[in-house]
DNA sequence: GACCCGACTTAGGACCGAAGCG
DNA sequence: CGCTTCGGTCCTAAGTCGGGTC
């Protein structure tokens, strides 16, 4: 295999690279810095890898694993029996009782069975997959049980795939490439109700297969007796590979890590297009609260959307074929049964109410005073409306973004995600942190500053399954806790009237010895309060995605130079990887 | 301007090994 | 030591947005 260098030291220069320009300079000089590399969209010059690592091919089932249809025992041929074994990992997911899950499944799994098969099983309710459902948990068990050497085993195998296809040569660079791993075939699961789940995402074939590298690389084989089904060579593009997916039929890809110098420049280019938004905004501000007066209709409706785009954070909302997806909308697509007006709501004026599933189906519930002439144009949007009619029936997100284009170069709505995430970052590190804090107490500050962000984003999660019973698990240590307190304040009171009766040195000591118990456990008690409430406070909000998409990363970086955090308490091993050129450049003093 | 497609970013959940605790 | 909890990684779905076509 020709040009991949061993060496983990070619990957190092380019961060200095990054680092050296930054210093000194203002965002656009970058881009000319990059024109000088790549003219006009050009993403490499060179490019080699070893192409895709496809999923394991099936193996069919012991003999002694029986399928029984209607109570009776049935041999399935391999293809059906196959996707039979997909159903039957996921019995005891709640979606398998779905009844779109178990429609999309039946018909998706008909067509791998053979005409046979096909005539005698008519009715997935009189399939019967428990049996293979057993074996398979008794494998995971089997898998849980193996022994030191034999899982050793198996992470030395992983290594030496990744070793092999995980990494690719882009311009003298060696790159470590995000997910080599073709996606295995099984029943798909969209998020939320989604018309699709259960339908067969079948297996991935080198046919399916486009290879993208440069001429002068070495081109990856395909796998022996396989051919790929195009080798391309678009400098134009950053993915090494693609193929297309038959639940949506859209285009997956084989892209590069986050660490990687390609993601590396775009990720600082969206941070200083939102740190441009900063120079501009108040302008902005002023421009679409003038809009809201607008005689014409389309440009009132464009200047609501974009306040809450600005105020709440938003995303644009395109627009999505009804009944590929699950419904879901942003900013732009939200229909009047989305939200309610309220003149006046808990002593305030002009409340709006939305409530509406966000991307991944994740619902947005707030109640927001608005000012008044926004209040009063939502009225009038929603005049002789529908519920399901669109609140902005005269904007969609390509009219918004050209608007936006107008008022700044590179501007888009989701640049306001990045821009309000934060600057909210940067506004409460400085209020919420105290300089005569410790280290552990800072880094709690960060952590609610980073949970600000978060809560405007919306970034939720599930309560961890096991929240309730951890909680109270939590509470019952803090009763104990608070009992043995109970109890350490007893004894120290009898020791202090032991002492006064005594007067000796002993019994002295022994005062002194009990009120440092107390104190201990009042720490203690202390410490499993705070983390109480700070674990409840997090049971919904999930702190990594702002962390790792919104958050200008030289922010937190200054932010732990200025009070002598060491970068290891905020970023681990990856963050710091992909976040290597803002750990590099930003100095204390960094402004975002 | 509606529609479609391609390329890319953003997203939450599953899983698993390590750390922490009694 | 055995249990629970935590944190990191992997996985892949679901968005955004620009460009092309008609």
């Amino acid at each position: 295999m020709g040009h991949l260098p061993t060496s983990e030291s070619s990957c190092i220069i380019h961060h200095n690279c990054l680092a050296v320009l930054s210093r000194h300079s203002a965002p656009n000089v970058r881009s000319q810095w990059e024109e000088e590399r790549y003219p006009e969209g050009i993403k490499w010059k060179f490019l080699e890898h070893k192409g895709p690592v496809f999923a394991p091919p099936y193996e069919p089932l012991p003999e002694n694993v029986k399928f029984y249809y209607d109570g009776k025992v049935m041999k399935l041929s391999t293809k059906a029996e196959e996707v039979a074994t997909f159903f039957a990992k996921m019995l005891d997911h709640e979606y398998t009782t779905k009844e779109i899950f178990r429609k999309n499944f039946f018909k998706d799994w008909r067509k791998e069975m053979t005409s046979e098969e096909k005539s005698t099983i008519t009715s997935l309710s009189k399939c019967d997959f428990t049996h293979m459902s057993q074996y398979f948990k008794a494998q995971t068990e089997a898998r849980k049980q193996m022994s030191k050497e034999e899982k050793q085993k198996i992470k030395e195998e992983n290594e030496r795939l990744l070793k092999e296809y995980g990494y690719c040569v882009m311009d003298n660079h060696k790159e470590r490439i995000a997910n080599f791993k073709i996606e295995p075939p099984g029943l798909f699961r969209g998020r939320g109700n989604h018309p699709k789940m259960g339908m067969l995402k079948r297996r991935i074939m080198p046919e399916d297969i486009i290879i993208n590298c440069s001429k002068d690389s070495k081109v990856p084989p395909p796998p022996p007796g396989h051919k790929w089904k195009e080798v391309r060579h678009d400098n134009k593009v950053t993915w090494l590979v693609s193929w297309t997916e038959n639940i949506q039929g859209s285009i997956k890809y084989i892209m590069l890590n986050p660490s990687s110098r390609i993601k590396g420049e775009k990720d600082w280019q969206k941070y200083e297009t939102a740190r441009r938004l900063k120079k501009c905004v108040d302008k902005i501000r002023n421009q679409y609260r003038e809009d809201w007066k607008s005689k014409e209709m389309k440009v009132r409706q464009r200047a609501v959307a974009l306040y809450f785009i600005d105020k709440l954070a938003l995303r644009a909302g395109n627009e999505k074929e009804e009944g590929e997806t699950a419904d879901t909308v942003g900013c732009c697509s939200l229909r009047v049964e989305h939200i309610k007006l309220h003149p006046e709501l808990d002593g305030q004026e002009y409340v709006v109410e939305f409530d509406f599933l966000g991307k991944d189906s994740i619902r947005y519930y707030n109640k927001v005073p608005v000012e008044k002439r926004v209040f009063k144009n939502l009225q009038l949007f929603m005049e002789n409306k529908q519920p399901e009619d669109d609140l902005f029936d005269r904007l969609n997100t390509s009219i918004l973004n050209k608007h936006l284009q107008d008022l700044m170069e590179g501007l888009t709505a989701k640049v306001f995600r990045t821009y309000n995430a934060s600057i909210t970052l940067q506004q409460q590190l400085k209020e919420l942190t105290n300089p005569d804090d410790n280290i552990p107490a800072k880094i709690l500050s960060y952590n609610r500053a980073n949970r600000a962000v978060a809560i405007l984003c919306n970034h939720q999660r599930a309560p961890p399954k096991t929240f309730e019973k951890s909680m109270m698990n939590l509470q019952s240590k803090i009763d104990a806790k608070k009992e043995q307190l109970a109890d350490a304040r007893r004894e120290l009171k009898s020791a202090k009237a032991d002492a006064k009766v005594r007067r000796d040195e002993k019994s002295k000591k022994a005062v002194e010895s009990k009120k440092k118990a107390v104190q201990r456990i009042e720490e203690q008690l202390m410490k499993l309060e705070v983390q109480a409430t700070d674990r409840e406070e997090n049971k919904q909000i999930a702190l990594s995605t702002s962390k790792l998409n919104y958050l200008d990363p030289r922010i937190s970086v200054a932010w732990c130079k200025k009070w002598g955090i060491p970068i290891e308490k905020i970023y681990n091993k990856t963050q710091r990887e992909k976040f290597a050129w803002a750990i590099d450049m930003a100095e204390e003093d960094y402004e975002f």
